[in-house]
DNA sequence: ACCGTCGGCGCC
DNA sequence: AAAGGGCGCCGACGGT
């Protein structure tokens, strides 16, 4: 059973059933406020839900205690099939552009409202996008792969949307706290006590008193002025020189810093009531990678995790996917003795037992290069080792760097594609500054699809981890029968790439525990079968993020 | 006053 | 120690 919903009208939403085969059982004409309550009652028939925008229909479901189990995200769908390889002759991606092409309509100005007080447009018809849609799987290369990377997709829509409706529960004091220690209490105004301590130090040792450090520019020419061999500020370029006034202006960059993006500017900015709550952005990234709207949710310094802390009888239960890059590459080109390095929980670790190379440094940056490109340093000195030990994998890799160099699309596992390569090609993100610039560098597109492969299946496998996981967790909490609103459960709270954070009422954190590790192993069955690799996942169960690992 | 770009750096 | 892939955000800066 489908329902299809879409705004008719102001204040009206069209309610369509669907049997599987598509076929119209019924039509509801539903006043909007009444909206949520027969979304409730449904429910209980565990329809998929077919909408335009999951950012834009969920959210007030949620607020209404509705939690829904499955959905089709028709624009997050619409724009993985336009580009698939896997469904170039659909007529979804042979047609022109049409409404679905274009990015979701903004978020609703007003938070508290049921909906919009501006009726937002009305949508296009989503029971003809979504037929057409089912049409392009059905026609594809590869139906099955497809089907399961739009549900991945949209299960994690659902994911995104309910995360921050939940929120990460944050500590304003311990952030206080930790703040304070670091930087010194909170000024009224200039800069804290010690950035202007070390930045003291900096202009003593330079002898250049009126020194301003947060501008690049002016700080180069006041470290040659000092005679330093300065180019830029890079602290890594900082590092290799030898001088007293590096070390103070290294802590002064790394305290402007914290200062600027998580200082109490962005407490006050970004936590309300004990939770952190980011926009996050499903596909937001070409590789089909998360990106986050606001907040700066996914680069959290690990300085502040701290200030992530459990509620009263709560605890969390942290899980990392170890080495995951590499393991799918392992599994994706079929490599069996990668796959076999696998076998060990620390894979690097394994590479090395294995006689590939002598040291774990070696094996992580050997790997890092094999799949970023790395040409230059330990990596490109790992290569041949890499190549010779993991051959099928290089081969895979290689193939798709090659690809890439003469402008062609390539594809990850479920056929996710990558942007058309060549410079003239029609596409909205030719309109990318960076994408532009890669382009009109053969070898660097290169590098762009020998990652695009990789880092887009491992993105497929932690969305296929997080929808098993979520169903797992509910059904820990009670599933359907038990009257308990999500956030009375145990719950998704984070979601980082190839990591997890779950907010557990303390008494079911082993239970947790034992599904994050079932469901990434379900997660490597979905996307690999019987592939021979292990998606080991390292867990922990702390009271505050900084205690995992 | 506002806008886009850039250097730099946080995360994976 | 640094370099390959992917991001978002900040302040500075140069343009209107």
């Amino acid at each position: 059973m489908h329902i299809a919903l879409r705004q008719s009208a102001a204040a009206r939403v069209e309610a369509v059933e669907l049997d599987d085969a598509g076929a119209e059982l019924g039509r509801h004409d539903l006043d909007e406020g009444a909206l949520t309550q027969w979304v409730r009652e449904r429910e209980a028939g565990h329809p998929r839900w077919v909408w335009s925008d999951t950012a834009r229909w969920y959210p007030p479901l949620l607020r209404a205690g509705v939690r829904v189990e499955r959905c089709v995200d028709l624009r997050l769908c619409h724009r993985i099939l336009r580009h698939a390889v896997s469904a170039a002759g659909s007529e979804l991606a042979t047609g022109g552009r049409d409404g679905w092409d274009s990015p979701p309509p903004a978020p609703s100005a007003a938070p508290d409202a049921l909906f919009d007080l501006e009726p937002p447009p009305v949508d296009d018809d989503p029971v003809v996008e979504w037929l057409r849609q089912r049409s392009a799987v059905e026609g594809s290369s590869q139906p099955g792969r497809l089907a399961l990377l739009l549900a991945g997709e949209s299960v994690g829509a659902l994911v995104a949307v309910e995360m921050r409706f939940a929120g990460l529960p944050w500590s304003p004091a311990r952030h206080d706290e930790l703040l304070t220690e670091l930087l010194g209490p909170r000024p009224a105004l200039g800069r804290p006590a010690l950035m202007e301590a070390a930045l003291a130090r900096v202009r003593e040792a330079l002898d250049e008193p009126d020194l301003n450090p947060d501008s690049p520019v002016e700080l180069v020419k006041g470290l040659q002025r000092a005679g330093l061999r300065a180019t830029s500020t890079r602290s890594w370029e900082l590092k290799r020189i030898e001088h007293p006034a590096i070390a103070p202006l290294l802590e002064y960059k790394k305290l402007a810093r914290l200062y600027s993006a998580n200082g109490w500017h962005w407490l006050e900015e970004w936590v309300h009531d004990g939770r952190f709550r980011p926009v996050y952005v499903p596909g937001g990234v070409v590789t089909g990678r998360w990106a986050s709207d606001g907040g700066g949710a996914l680069q959290l310094p690990r300085q502040l995790r701290a200030a992530v802390v459990a509620d009263e009888g709560w605890t969390f239960v942290v899980a990392d996917a170890s080495q995951l890059e590499p393991r799918v590459l392992a599994a994706m080109s079929g490599d069996a003795a990668m796959a076999r390095a696998g076998q060990a929980q620390d894979m690097y670790q394994g590479m090395v037992d294995a006689g590939a190379v002598e040291t774990r440094p070696q094996a992580k940056y050997g790997m890092l290069g094999a799949i970023y490109g790395g040409t230059t340093g330990e990596s490109g000195r790992m290569r041949p080792r890499i190549a010779r030990a993991f051959p099928t994998a290089m081969a895979y890799v290689e193939s798709a760097a090659r690809a890439g160099e003469k402008g062609e699309v390539v594809s990850t596992w479920l056929g996710r594609s990558s942007p058309p390569g060549a410079a003239d090609s029609y596409d909205e993100t030719a309109s990318d500054a960076e994408l532009r610039k890669l382009r009109n560098d053969a070898r660097g597109w290169g590098r762009f699809t020998r990652n695009f492969v990789v880092q887009g299946t491992a993105a497929e496998w932690a969305l296929c981890w997080m929808g098993s996981l979520r169903r797992r967790l509910w059904q820990l909490g009670g599933g359907d029968a038990a009257d308990a609103p999500l956030t009375d459960r145990p719950h998704l709270v984070f979601f980082l790439h190839d990591e997890l954070i779950v907010h557990t009422p303390r008494a079911l954190a082993e239970q947790v525990a034992a599904e994050l590790r079932e469901s990434a192993a379900e997660a490597g069955r979905l996307l690999f079968g019987a592939a021979p690799v292990e998606f080991a996942v390292t867990v922990a169960i702390v009271d505050s993020y900084d205690q995992a690992k």
